[in-house]
DNA sequence: GTCCAGGATTCAG
DNA sequence: CTGAATCATGGA
């Protein structure tokens, strides 16, 4: 067993200063999953295959890596600087996401020392068994993983080659992927290839938008186009604060009535099934 | 036990 | 074409 070790503190020189605060809510606020702090304020996270240590003090940010691991600064700068990290809440839902990653990061990922795993790569998902997937607790996404997995494992290049099309072509190679609609796909294109235009609507969105400007019943797709009309080239930006909004109970107007949450009870009439 | 998750797919109308 | 039921699992 090869020793493995934390370096010293350093302080970490980013584009943009970093608050504790904000730190908080880009490492923990629901677009990043595998980021821990512990009671001494100092986070411990996976990115890549980068294992890094951060925690903001007097002096400002501080980072520390692995011992013998010369890119970890480096990494450390180009993830934190990384445009679209902002604000949100966490909720039950992420607390299950951040345990299915981390699942599938001890089971399946390349070991990086320190306990730590990478996330596990197409090949290895593509690879895995059923009681492997079953066991990380994705229920009926993990058919939906493997076969994307299958598809992309056999197409080595597909970052570059998806990185190439415009976005309305990169959206709909992505959801020609299993498991993959709509809303995931405008999220892989937003915060994966940096397509800020894009504009991703789920329950929370649609909620925001009829309560701040009234749209109450609008189709998904309506108002994914309303949103990239309406905000222009960075609505991906925008989205990220109505979702917060949302969350957080910001957004009441006229426009919002109790019953914009309520929703009818799904009716299950006798099984018609056969 | 019931309800619900930042959804996607399938099926009925 | 649009809207509802279904999908598997775990936590509140």
């Amino acid at each position: 067993m090869e020793a493995w070790a934390w370096t010293a503190w350093r302080p970490l020189r980013l584009a943009d200063p970093v608050p504790a605060r904000t730190l908080r809510e880009q490492l923990d606020g629901g677009q990043a999953f595998r980021w821990n702090v512990d009671d001494a304020g100092v986070w411990t996270g996976v990115f890549g295959t980068t294992v890094a240590g951060l925690r903001s003090g007097p002096a400002g940010l501080e980072w520390r890596g692995v011992v013998g691991v010369a890119s970890t600064e480096a990494a450390l700068q180009t993830y934190l600087d990384a445009p679209g990290a902002q604000a949100q809440l966490v909720n039950k839902r992420i607390l299950q996401i951040r345990q299915m990653v981390a699942q599938l990061a001890t089971s399946l990922g390349e070991p990086l020392g320190g306990g730590q795993h990478a996330l596990p790569t197409w090949a290895q998902l593509a690879a895995a068994t059923d009681g492997q997937l079953k066991a990380c607790a994705l229920g009926y996404r993990a058919a939906f993983l493997r076969g994307t997995a299958r598809r992309l494992q056999a197409r080595p290049r597909w970052a570059d080659e998806f990185q190439a099309l415009s976005t309305a072509d990169l959206l709909t190679e992505l959801q020609s992927l299993p498991g993959v609609g709509p809303k995931v796909a405008a999220c892989v294109a937003l915060f994966g290839f940096g397509r800020l235009e894009c504009f991703p609507v789920d329950t929370w969105v649609v909620q925001a938008l009829a309560a701040a400007y009234g749209f109450r019943g609008w189709a998904p797709v309506r108002l994914e186009e309303f949103g990239r009309a309406h905000f222009g080239p960075a609505a991906g930006l925008a989205q990220q604060y109505l979702f917060a909004a949302a969350r957080a109970g910001a957004l009441l107007s006229p426009y919002a009535p109790t019953d914009v949450a309520v929703k009818p009870r799904p009716k299950s009439r006798g099984r018609a099934r056969r």
